[in-house]
DNA sequence: TATAATCATTGACATATATCAATGAAGTGT
DNA sequence: ACACTTCATTGATATATGTCAATGATTATA
């Protein structure tokens, strides 16, 4: 546990802060700055446990988290969290429980607000509301875009989805640095990490992709979305 | 198309408003009174169409819906709207476009009411506002269960989470009357038609359910929790 | 450096599930 | 009452995918 808190300058001056944070003033974004933290997780380390009560909401400052739904013996990975994204569960409106855990899978930093600020500031704040229930939009639409692809494709369709997802959503690159496991692959893809693995295999040997220790590079990627498509 | 508007007397005095409108003033609920559509919809008909734009929100007062992405090949039913809940998708904070489509299991009765409205109402009632989160969170929880079930269990336990979700969720009854086909069940479970014939037909044989005509019978709904917990 | 521990890979095998095809049942319109 | 369409059911078969087990590779640790 690396979890000492390091406190920042402070929330108006934050230059990785989140875009939901736009629309705030500059007493709100006072009033955020005085109840948060900063923590520092190392890679590997939990940040939150499905289950527990959720009190803070979670802005990713560096590094990469995930958020994964612990099921029946093996885990979904709902997403990627990066630099600057926050996590905010369905459960702090509900009931303040944790409906997913969210560990770190990279060296990572974060801030920590306490929810009751966030939930005051939709109140008051129709603009920030707005913006956060455009948010809650947007990640219902991933949602039903994973759901598709995890329930209506096969293997191939839903590893080539994850390829794209991590290459165009997460690390931004083609040829990109691979910093999740291949278990963590599978659990984006709902497969065994054997099937997983074997699939990369097929594209390796199919040249669409190249894997090169950590280094993945997509170099057919049109045949790649066609596979997507077809499931 | 049985589609001719029928005026009731207006949203105040309505004995079948969804209880998100409980927050709203009278003059409120006028506003939303004086644009509002009422419709019939026969079994089958399509209420809208996935892709198409979404101006208006749905309230069912009569009936049962069904809204369900069409994805590849077929399709997967994200919920059954039974009176009085209403349909607001994603995309009406995004892009206004229906990201699924929705359609009348039963005949079925409906409000319409713009979408502009309902996004005024939001910014300046902070209350509905509130209430409106809650209900995406709740949305979102029943997603991930949803998920859960359909990428990391088998069919039986697919096909007994359906049975509850009708018994329990929709039809609020044991013995309680199928108003949706096989390929409903299907759709609700990610599965092919005849795999969820195949699963009632196994249940019936092992006594745990029972089929007659139309009404079905959860005889042993410990045993059924069971096979929805063992996967 | 040695050792343990985790992660990645591969093969063999069992099985859950979809697909295809045929048939029966039930409702619908003429 | 009739043909006609849709829906439900069943069986046979192919295959996509998970599980198990073994091994290699890499990283952490003493």
């Amino acid at each position: 546990m690396n979890g000492k808190p390091v406190f920042f300058s402070n929330c108006a001056d934050c230059s990785c802060k989140s875009s939901i944070f736009k629309s705030l003033t500059a007493e709100e974004l006072e009033l955020i700055n005085k109840g948060r933290f900063h923590v520092a997780y190392k890679a590997g380390e939990i940040m939150f446990k499905q289950g527990t009560p959720s009190s803070h909401f979670i802005c990713v400052t560096s590094g990469l988290a995930k958020i994964y739904i612990e099921g029946y013996g093996k885990n979904l990975i709902l997403a990627l969290i990066k630099p600057v994204d926050y996590i905010f569960g369905p459960g702090v409106y509900i009931d303040n429980k944790h409906y997913y855990s969210a560990s770190a899978v990279e060296d990572s930093t974060a801030c920590l607000v306490d929810t009751i600020i966030f939930k005051k500031l939709v109140r008051s704040n129709a603009d920030f509301a707005e913006d956060f229930i455009k948010r809650l939009s947007n990640q219902t639409l991933f949602n039903f875009e994973q759901v598709i692809s995890l329930t209506q494709k096969q293997m191939h369709g839903r590893i080539a989805d994850a390829l794209f997802y991590l290459s165009e959503k997460i690390y931004c690159a083609n040829p990109f640095n691979m910093t999740i496991s291949r278990q963590d692959l599978a659990d984006i893809s709902g497969m065994s990490k054997e099937s997983a693995i074997r699939i990369l295999k097929e594209f390796k040997e199919e040249g669409i992709l190249s894997v090169d220790g950590n280094l993945f590079d997509i170099l057919n990627i049109k045949q790649l979305k066609q596979i997507s498509e077809t499931g």
